[in-house]
DNA sequence: AAAATTGGTATTGAGTCGAAACTAAATGGA
DNA sequence: TCCATTTAGTTTCGACTCAATACCAATTTT
């Protein structure tokens, strides 16, 4: 049992998972890329829900990106406004039929049957291991990490009065601490 | 620390691993999908070299993984040749450039520095929780696993006298053992 | 007020993808 | 043995992704 070994297992599951969403997406006419920036709409705060944000989550360029937006307005899984601040930002939000969609694509492709399983001491010790990983890829290549605000070193817990981001000192709700950021940091 | 944080987690490192290996590919002149057959084809072993066998293993249609294939022959990354037995199975070998330049990509990616620094203990575990959560998806969806023999039911270890595959019999050297086989399927 | 930056869109050319049609070799009966 | 079936691969086609480039408009900087 090595690290080589441990690697291979996850490269497989990668794949595996990657079929299954392939083909899932297929069945509703969706592309792969387009399935990715419709679950990633579905997860992400008020902060990130911008073409954007969406392509440096995915790791494309912004006008590949555009295409894939466009389609996905065009088949009404999402809506696209304009922000009233800043009239060059484009907010994205899914519709109804979007967000069904994803939820029964991540449905079925959960790893959390399988997961719930397992001991969850052990649970905790491998999403450890992994996130600092993940903290490491994340600095050596210059990624963003697109966490969840609640393992967000900017984010604030008060406690009785809910949770304060650190950046932007706007007041968040437990729900809003679930939904993955652009701007998140690991702590440390 | 929950089974969806885990899984949200995992996700999102499937997501970097696979945006920077589509940075790393296109350097060379490679697309995503030739640098995982590329990748597969220095991993296989012998009874798992084929066009028909990558396709397996990707999830594509052979039409498709045929073209990508052409490409990697034209580029110079790998070499077809016929089978002496079966003249219908095309047998596909990656050339010295080919391998070199999927070393230089799996180093460039390996999760192992990172999953070296932690206790060994740990890695074992999470290989084993990771192991059965494969199996789980393979039997669910009909997917073959893609293991390597070494952890695969049809592999008798004869101790001093090396291994055996179970299937076809053949004697396999320690080499071997460590190499993915379509036909693999874990114990139990 | 002009210049630079930022967020987004449109266009183009190379390439992937699945589906379907196809070839050739092996297998399996009668 | 001969013909049907199966298996391994290739080719072609149309829809789509992708990066690169050029572009536009709003915002920020100088």
């Amino acid at each position: 049992m090595s690290a080589q070994e441990a690697n291979d297992v996850l490269e497989r599951l990668n794949n595996l998972q990657r079929m299954e969403a392939r083909a899932f997406g297929l069945r509703y006419g969706l592309q792969p890329v387009q399935m990715d920036a419709l679950t990633y709409l579905t997860q992400c705060n008020r902060y990130s829900n911008t073409p954007q944000a969406v392509a440096e989550y995915l790791g494309l360029t912004k006008g590949t990106v555009s295409q894939s937006l466009k389609v996905l307005e065009q088949k009404g899984f999402l809506r696209k406004q304009a922000d009233k601040q800043d009239k060059r930002i484009v907010r994205l939000a899914p519709t109804s039929k979007g967000s069904h969609l994803i939820k029964k694509a991540l449905l079925a492709r959960s790893l959390e049957p399988a997961l719930a399983m397992t001991d969850s001491r052990k649970i905790a010790e491998l999403t450890s291991v992994f996130r600092s990983i993940l903290r490491d890829m994340q600095q050596t290549n210059g990624r963003k990490a697109f966490g969840a605000c609640h393992t967000c070193r900017f984010n604030e817990d008060h406690e009785k009065n809910g949770y304060v981001c650190g950046l932007t000192r706007e007041p968040l709700s437990v729900q809003d601490v679930q939904l993955i950021c652009r701007e998140h940091q690991y702590p440390q």
